[in-house]
DNA sequence: GTGATAATGCGAATCATTTTCATCTAGGCA
DNA sequence: TGCCTAGATGAAAATGATTCGCATTATCAC
């Protein structure tokens, strides 16, 4: 919870410091992403918005997602699903395994992937800014 | 041109013996793939596919790369960009690596990541069918 | 507080992908 | 070889996620 509290204060704080206006929705998709289990789509967050605080569209939700995506707030994710979905930066470095049968997703510590993209981004003279690791395959449940 | 001849010929083999009609759409969109440098979006092979035979609609296009897909001839990828992208499996096992500034996509060899991925999967009881790494960052021209 | 300026909400517009349906064709069989 | 039928195709309409235009509202530096 105080993870939870410090995650969006001071994520509120590098915003405001870009000159970045902060609005009640702002805050709204902020505390949203920072308590939220894991990635959510626009539609989860324009859900959940709608609970705590009626003053939030759908318009907005993309709007914040991707001036926060541009702030290197939020990274954003093209699973194997028509929908991006957004998780916070800072949550824990993770990857993703999702599975092909009931589409379950699980994270995963990517630690390990990170020395090995290094080392390939190195070698090809490409300068890593973020490494995303996707593997697909069947879950524990769906290998029957 | 021998090895692109045989792709293209045992992929068609293999649709077969799945009890897959081979139609002259079918053969096109193969042989676009696997005559490819690299990985190609819907309207890349539509347009392509036009010139040389009129006889193709982006509706089988689609339908098309779909087929293949369930068939596991084709992988689907989810770069950083609204298209998807599709590219024939057995064109060497690779990852992608996406420059933020230009979007030139780097295609690196992938052992290293095989490697590592298996062992996040087996220890999450999870079967790995593919491991897919998409690195972003700044390619050798872009870091000026 | 006031005002300039940026942010919002709503609905319309976009754009990739899928679906519908009438027409056509591959390929097994007589 | 020609016929027949399930499956494939093309064209256009439908869908669904995301973006845009514009009138209205809210932030925050003064």
């Amino acid at each position: 919870m105080g993870v939870v509290e410090d995650l969006a204060a001071s994520s509120e704080r590098r915003l405001r410091q870009s000159g970045v206006r902060m609005t009640a929705q702002r805050r709204l998709v902020l505390d949203i992403l920072a308590s939220a289990g894991s990635h959510l789509d626009a539609s989860d967050i324009y859900e959940r918005g709608r609970r705590q605080d009626a003053r939030l569209s759908l318009s907005t939700v993309y709007r914040t997602l991707n001036l926060f995506k541009e702030q290197g707030l939020v990274r954003e994710l093209h699973l194997e699903e028509e929908r991006r979905h957004y998780e916070l930066h800072g949550k824990g470095d993770h990857s993703h395994l999702v599975c092909l049968r009931c589409g379950r997703v699980i994270e995963v510590d990517s630690a390990p992937f990170i020395a090995a993209a290094a080392a390939a981004g190195e070698a090809a003279g490409f300068e890593i800014a973020s490494a995303h690791v996707e593997l697909t395959g069947y879950c524990a449940d769906c290998r029957q």
